[in-house]
RNA sequence: GGAGAGGUGACAGAGUGGUCGAAUGUGCCGGACUCGAAAUCCGGUGUCGAGUUCGCUCGACCGUGGGUUCGAAUCCCACCCUCUCCGCCA
């Protein structure tokens, strides 16, 4: 979430910014709370501070039939002040989680995706006769099985079978590898989270949009990216600034509702309700975190580059940009199932800088030798999520008779060079 | 899942209703001593919020949330977590 102090000093840069980024906020509401808190908790503050004064004076020995009155009546005032000043510090605090992360300025305006800048493309797609979308493909080497996917557990789950699923292993751990390799700490999260924690991330709370699962009876809901878990693994902790930056890669399963997506664009493996992620986390100094969202940028590139995936780097625009994304960088990886079979780009990865958002609303701050303090930064990027990154290597890699060609760094995860 | 014990500052560890934000020790920071270091001695050392004449003042925080009380780290209730034993188990 944003910093109030800043939203009130910054009003109109706040309510410039809540347009661009395609979201609407009344904050004129906010501000009637927040003034009302802000007078209240002084009334409130004042009133605990007499109560203390009576109830100190009576240290000295039995309390007289006149201070214990007088302490009752402040009590009884108190309570109902008390009351009103909690309900008003929740409705203040649901308003400001709901306002999306200040943005970058380079960032390009515009409403939704088709406004995103391209910044590069890197590869060319090899076209071939007879091109098979990854639907085609995987049905003709009976690889994938919605239909007891659907059976088991509804539409838009799937099992992956044969040479697929073990592909699907290999570059996953591929993936892992990679970024090891560049000194990443590995972690293997949980897969469920409280509800603080999902928040805390900018997922907004059981709205109409549901999109995580929540377990019955529970307070807890099934991850949609290890994000989360990375993110709530250093809540409410203060990190030495010399062991900064922290850089994490993460594996997991995500699960995602979904809700309000159909058609073309859930396609297939394209869309589904569980997938895996490696992914990449770093918590930052403030001053560190532009310079590491370009590494993550690149490190995916590289990766994507070593698979020999013909891609697409985008600058996302304010109206395409997540709740606590200050920049946003997608990959979009050739697919020839996309347009009709005429091939377009669909998206593999995606980092975000979400600067001091996040680890102000899970209280993740920073303490230096020299006295230096604050919320830092966090940032997290895709390295490989499958079954995305499976269509891009299936639908690029096919071959003229049909049969799929492994890449060439993932020979040695698959133990086959073909499918 | 059952039985028991326990959760206090960076750490260890006192504190069972009233000058307790919390003794003491360790650690850490500064100073003295020293050629330098160790040892020793002296002083300092939590976070968040509100106000401020920028000296401070006030409020909150002893696992979390409620309750009792004029007053709660201390009493009561619920929950969470840790440890020991038993059961179950990939």
């Amino acid at each position: 979430m944003i910093d109030i102090k800043y939203l009130r000093e910054n009003l109109d840069e706040i309510k410039a910014n809540i347009e661009k980024r395609n979201s609407s906020v009344d904050l004129s509401e906010l501000l009637d709370i927040d003034n009302r808190y802000t007078v209240l908790l002084q009334e409130v503050e004042a009133l605990r501070a007499e109560r203390n004064l009576v109830a100190g004076n009576s240290k000295q020995g039995k309390p007289t039939d006149e201070q214990i009155e007088k302490g009752k009546k402040i009590k009884d005032e108190l309570a109902v002040k008390d009351t009103e000043l909690k309900d008003l510090d929740e409705k203040r605090l649901s308003i400001l989680r709901s306002i999306p992360n200040l943005t970058h300025k380079e960032v390009p305006e515009g409403k939704g995706d088709e406004d995103n800048k391209e910044i590069r493309k890197v590869g060319e797609p090899v076209k071939i006769a007879n091109v098979l979308d990854h639907l085609e493909l995987v049905k003709k080497h009976d690889l994938v099985d919605f239909e007891r996917g659907a059976k088991v557990v509804g539409a838009k789950f799937y099992y992956l079978k044969n040479k697929l699923a073990i592909l699907e292993q290999a570059v996953l751990r591929y993936g892992m590898d990679f970024m090891i390799k560049q000194g990443f700490e590995f972690l293997v999260t949980p897969e469920l989270a409280k509800e603080e924690v999902l928040m805390g991330k900018g997922f907004l709370p059981r709205g109409p949009e549901k999109q995580v699962y929540y377990l019955d009876g529970e307070n807890l809901a099934l991850i949609g990216t290890s994000e989360i878990t990375v993110l709530g693994y250093h809540m409410n902790e203060v990190l030495g600034a010399e062991d900064l930056p922290k850089k994490y890669v993460a594996f997991s399963h995500c699960f995602r509702t979904e809700s309000g997506s159909y058609g073309r664009e859930s396609y297939g493996l394209y869309r589904v309700h569980q997938f895996s992620k490696v992914e990449m986390f770093a918590f930052a100094l403030p001053e560190q975190s532009e310079a590491i969202h370009l590494e993550f940028l690149a490190f995916e590139e590289k990766f994507w580059q070593s698979l020999g995936i013909p891609y697409r780097v985008v600058d996302c625009c304010t109206g395409d940009l997540g709740g606590s994304d200050y920049r946003r960088f997608d990959i979009e990886a050739w697919m020839w199932g996309k347009n009709e079979g005429k091939g377009g780009w669909g998206e593999v990865t995606s980092t975000s800088n979400c600067i001091d958002y996040q680890a102000r609303g899970l209280n993740i701050r920073y303490k230096s030798k020299e006295g230096d303090r604050g919320y830092l930064h966090t940032l997290n990027g895709t390295v490989v999520a499958t079954p995305r990154a499976l269509i891009a290597i299936m639908e690029n890699y096919q071959q003229e008779d049909g049969s799929i060609k492994i890449p060439e760094v993932l020979v040695p995860y698959c133990g086959f060079d073909k499918i």
